[in-house]
Formats: C-alpha cells, sequence, structure tokens
DNA sequence: TGACACATTTGGAACGTTCCAAATATTTAA
DNA sequence: TTAAATATTTGGAACGTTCCAAATGTGTCA
C-alpha cells in the first residue's frame, strides 16, 4: 500500500543527483556519465519508480504521446481483428500503445470515440471508417497535425493516407478464373453501391468480363447488405431471372456464403451446380463445405502497412497524403467447380 | 493548421473569465452560473478547444485517467475478440476508452505491455494471463490501487478479482447429457493439466460422472495441447484403448474439431458412429459438418462484466477480490448424436 | 444601514516531467 | 600554469489542468 508515488525528485535526491541529470538518464542522453547513469538506474529499480508518460507528454507539446488510435468498425468480424493485430505487431514493437475502439458502423459512436482519442493525446490515428463516413471529418484531426491512415475503405477526398487492398485486380482475376472455367453467364452479387470499395469491386468484375471477351448486362449485378443474409436475398434475385447465370462472384466472403445458403436451399450444390467465389478470404472460408473460392487479402498485412505508414509520418512530423494498395491472390477451393471435394484430411 | 494549441486560458481570455471559471464549466460543476456556462461552452465550440486529459490527469493524482488496459492472448481467437468488444461496450458507455494489447501467450510481451500501459496512468487493468502467468505479476499494479480484473483464467493465489465461466457446471451437463444418450464410456480429451481451467473442467467431468452413475477411470482422462491438431493426437490414443470409449467431451472446440478430424481418418463418423461434445462455442461450432454440440459461454458477456466488476472497483476507489462466474448452457446440435443431420436451413 | 448568508468567481500553488541557459568539473593544449 | 575546450550537472521556468482558500457580488433581514 505505498500510498505516494515516486517521482523523479525522489530519485534524484536517493541518487544525490539533480532531477535534470534524472531526467537526462530516463531518455537515455549521452550526455550523463556512465556512472551516475548506473546509479540512478539502480535508484530507480530500487525505489520502484514508475515513468508518467502524461507529465512528461504535458512538456513535450503534443506528438509524443506514444499512443496510437485504432478504431474498427467490428472487431467481431474476424477481418477486423486479423487487422487488429497486424496493427498491434508493429505499434508495439516501435514502442507506442494502441487505443483500440469498435463503431459497430455507428456514425456517432465514431465520432466520440475519436474525439476521446483526441483529448488523451494520441500521436496518430488508424481508422477504417464506418459506412457514411464524411470525408471532413478527420479535418481537424488533419489541421492539428495528428496523421490519420484510412484502412480498407478509402475515403475519397479526404486528404489521408490510405492502405487499401487491390480491390479491382482481385476481382478481375476472381471473373476471369470463372470465365477460364467456362462459365458465360457471371453475376456480381452483394454489397452497398455506395461504398468506393463496391465501386472498385463492381470496376474490377467489368474489366475481367471484358478481358474475358463477355458482355456486361446489367440485370447481373445485384446489390444487398453486405451480410450473409444480403447473400441470399441477391442470389434468390439472380436465381428468378429468364437467363439465370451460372456462377457469381460476390461482394465478400460473408455475401458468398450467404449465397451458399440460398442455392442449398433450392437444391443447388455450391461448386458442382453453381460457381461461387468470395472476397476477402475469412478464416472460416478454409473450413466451410464446400471450402470458399476466395481473394485473399491479408488483413493483418494490411495493419502492419498501415502502422509502418502511420509511424513513418508521425517519425517525419508532417503528414503527406499517400495511398498504398496491398496485393491480393485468387485461393482456388471448391466452391467455384474446380476441384472436386476432397474432404479427408490427414489424420495429424 | 492551428499551430498553437488552445489552452483553458485562452477561452478564459476571450470569454472574459478566469481559467478557474472554465475548469469548473468543464467538469460540469453546478456552482458556476447559468449564463456563464453557456457563454465559456459557446467559446469553446468557437475556438475548437480540445481537452487535455493528460494535464488533468496530472493533477488529479491517480485513478482519474478514464483509461482501462486489456490485454488478451490472442485477438485472433474470435473467443477473445469478443471478449474484447464486450468490454469495449460498457467501458466506453462510461466513457473510458481502453487500451488493447495482445500478447500471444508471451509472458515477456505480457509483462512488457502492462508496464507500458502503467506509464500510461491506466485506472484499471483487464486481463486474460498468458499460460504460466505468475500470481504474483500484479501484485505491482494492485499494490499502487489500480484494480485487476482476470477474465477466462482465474490466476489461484493472486489476490485479484477474476471472472470465469461455470466451468465445472458446464462440463457436468455435458457429460450427463451423454450419458442420458446412453453413453457409458466417456472419456475426457485434451487440455494441459497445469492450468486451473483444466482442473476445473475435469471436475466437472468427475462430478458428471458420479451424478450419473458411471465410474471415473483414470485411462479415459487423456490430456494434449489445446489445440485441433492435439485434438487428433487425443482421439488416437483413446480408440487403442482395450475398452475404447464411446463418446468424449472435450477441453474446448478447437480440441473436438481435431477429434472429429481423428475420427474420420479412421472411418467413423462424429455423431452417429461416436458421441462428441466441445466447451465454449466458438461461431466455427454452428457452421462444422455436423454441427458441434458444446458448451456455450458467451466472452461477450464474460467481456461485459469484468468491465462493470472493474468500473465498480474503480469507482469504490478500492479493489476487494470477487469472483464472478458466468453461466453456461448446453447446445445441443449434431456431433452428440442427438440430432440427426437435417442441413437444410431455411432459405431466408 | 450593517451584518449575514448565499451564490459566484478568482488568483495562485500544485502535479511530474522536459527543456534551456548557465554553472561546474575535467581534460587538453599552449 | 593558465586558457580554452569539453564533459557533466543543474536550477528554474515551462506544459495545461485542478484544487484550495479567499475574494467578490447579491440579496435578505433586522
Amino acid at each position: 500500500m505505498t500510498k505516494a508515488r515516486v517521482t523523479v525528485i525522489d530519485i534524484a535526491k536517493a541518487a544525490g543527483v539533480s532531477k535534470s541529470t534524472v531526467s537526462l538518464v530516463l531518455q537515455g542522453s549521452s550526455l550523463v556519465n556512465e556512472g551516475t547513469r548506473t546509479k540512478v538506474n539502480a535508484v530507480m529499480r530500487e525505489l520502484g519508480y514508475v515513468y508518467n508518460r502524461g507529465a512528461a507528454n504535458l512538456r513535450q507539446a503534443g506528438a509524443k504521446s506514444r499512443i496510437i488510435g485504432v478504431v474498427v468498425n467490428d472487431l467481431t468480424n474476424s477481418f477486423f481483428a486479423e487487422l487488429a493485430v497486424g496493427v498491434d505487431m508493429v505499434v508495439q514493437s516501435a514502442g507506442f500503445v494502441q487505443f483500440l475502439s469498435n463503431t459497430s458502423e455507428s456514425i456517432d459512436r465514431q465520432r466520440e470515440v475519436v474525439a476521446s482519442m483526441r483529448e488523451h493525446g494520441i500521436s496518430g490515428l488508424i481508422v477504417s471508417p464506418a459506412r457514411a463516413t464524411d470525408a471532413a471529418d478527420f479535418k481537424p484531426l488533419v489541421a492539428a497535425g495528428i496523421p490519420v491512415v484510412v484502412v480498407v475503405r478509402n475515403l475519397p477526398g479526404a486528404k489521408v493516407s490510405s492502405v487499401v487492398s487491390d480491390n479491382r485486380a482481385g476481382m478481375m482475376s476472381a471473373v476471369m478464373h470463372l470465365a477460364e472455367l467456362g462459365h458465360k453467364r457471371i453475376a456480381f452479387l452483394g454489397g452497398f453501391p455506395d461504398t468506393a470499395v463496391f465501386d472498385d469491386r463492381l470496376a474490377g468484375y467489368r474489366s475481367g468480363m471484358e478481358a474475358a471477351g463477355l458482355d456486361y448486362h446489367q440485370e447481373l449485378v445485384i446489390s444487398s447488405a453486405p451480410s450473409r443474409a444480403g447473400g441470399g436475398e441477391a442470389i434468390g434475385k439472380a436465381l428468378v431471372l429468364a437467363d439465370k447465370p451460372t456462377a457469381a462472384v460476390c461482394f465478400n466472403d460473408a455475401v458468398a456464403f450467404g449465397v451458399c445458403d440460398g442455392l442449398r436451399a433450392r437444391r443447388l450444390e455450391p461448386g458442382s451446380d453453381f460457381a461461387v467465389v468470395g472476397f476477402d478470404d475469412v478464416i472460416e472460408a478454409q473450413a466451410a463445405v464446400p471450402a470458399l473460392t476466395t481473394v485473399s487479402v491479408d488483413p493483418q498485412g494490411i495493419g502492419r502497412r498501415g502502422a509502418q505508414l502511420l509511424l513513418k509520418q508521425i517519425n517525419a512530423g508532417k503528414a503527406e497524403a499517400e495511398t498504398v494498395t496491398t496485393a491480393v491472390r485468387l485461393v482456388v477451393r471448391e466452391s467455384c467447380g474446380a476441384r472436386k471435394s476432397v474432404k479427408i484430411e490427414t489424420g495429424l
């Protein structure tokens, strides 16, 4: 029950030096004599000193808090959990800590959370913006010299850095793969049309169709919520078309799972009767039956890249907006019909 | 590019009052006149004032930082991601923010992370301790008056509060369910024997056997790594016994999945040929084939309870160690053989 | 009117650190 | 031996807030 906090002054007294010297030791300055340094360190250990970053921070105006804020929209989704882990890895090894918050796609909550983080003096922010986030929302942060990196979803118009996966190329390769398997009528299912990610993926779909020499038909693009339920809905609409598709690329894996559900509810087997390709490669994709063919985006990598970019800007002291797109690759499993379902895995 | 920070003094000047008054407004004190309050608030908005919690914190020695630390061992595991979300929910609505870090079961990293959080002046800590965490590890925190709540895994001997699921009751109900289905030889598979959680679950197993009037056989308890691979290993050992079991309760769902793999590798179908019950109810349990019968533990609930407990202690100003066990319930699906595999779910 | 209660406001002195300019010790060069 | 150069140490004065004790203003009652 040690009541009083041990401060730099206590250390100074006990070590017979001035507080300034102790401070120098704390910062690992080369000015201080080797002997005094070890003595001070010894005393610190002995008295159980803990550094008060808040106080230090107060003096060193601004960007030295070594706290970075991380805001994601859905930590329950393993995609974002992985992303957070990626951020944590680089942030932690750079001696920073992360404030992590979850917005559940609520723009109000996002605002609150960011405000709170700002009060705590974060040195930078990584955010996967909630849907319908206004590009101007992060203006004050940037104006205050706090670097912001937007990940996963970009925010057109906002002058901030971003790390997004190559949605266009990913979707294009998915479409071309299906075309190679002989499919001619390929649908694009799921996703909300008012998002930048949707636009990119749709653009990739169109490029893919074109590259494969297939016609683009408006009716084959069916948007819906980017969720499992949304996927069920979308495939329902697709299957009542006069000229039905035989394959679909989906906005994301959740949609793809919904599509599979919907197919089975209509006695169609995903993979053999209808080809399905997802996007994201969430962990469940591998274990699902049939295993989902999907575009792998490595959320952890995005987290790492984002954190690196942010740290770079923090260290540089100025935030020059920069855009990084991370590579994606098509992972061919069973749901596209390319592989037979051989589910017996090795014993151990 | 506003360079200088707006401070309470700037506000005071602009509003024609003293900094003390502004401070009172900030704290929502009832002492201040309604007129001045609104004026001050207006000025704050106008000048874009942002509260400096660090400075405030410096003055109000100690526990008012409104930061709580959360450390988990594996955020990639959806169990812990859910837990973090639960914590975040209550912490956020209480106006706190959370430092979240991931230890990946590394005890060194855990130490680093906790030290760093302490430097930042957290008001409390929620931790799911890495394996082999020493009970004394959190002693300094507690001594400094920082409440600590241990979740998921308890730390016998440490005088801190904890929130754990009712491992005993859960395992007991699993065993009794299998007994009701007519099983006599029920194995307990997986888990490391040196953990408190293992002991609890094993105790539940024994109670369940006893309650069902079945004998306890040492040889039917087979420990292994608490992972999918470990499960495969354990079932392998179980199936070479002279008197083979016909059913198994598993240390957790990962083990249960491994057991299913192992069964199939030996041409046995989980559910019909051998009953398997898991523990945790991770999201994959539902979608697996066969769907896993398991004990559902609601990690989000644990997170919420833990956070509530912690906040209570922070507000009370003193940390009286308290132990909460959260209820669990058996979710009967297919892997125990109680239900036929009817996999066609409703369309939407 | 003076004395009192009450409501509101207010200067400083903290809090624990870092930074600066200047002081003091030590070494080197002449 | 002394001056100059170098290495080390050091008191304040910040940083932006909250707290305290005391000051001011306003109204009420004899």
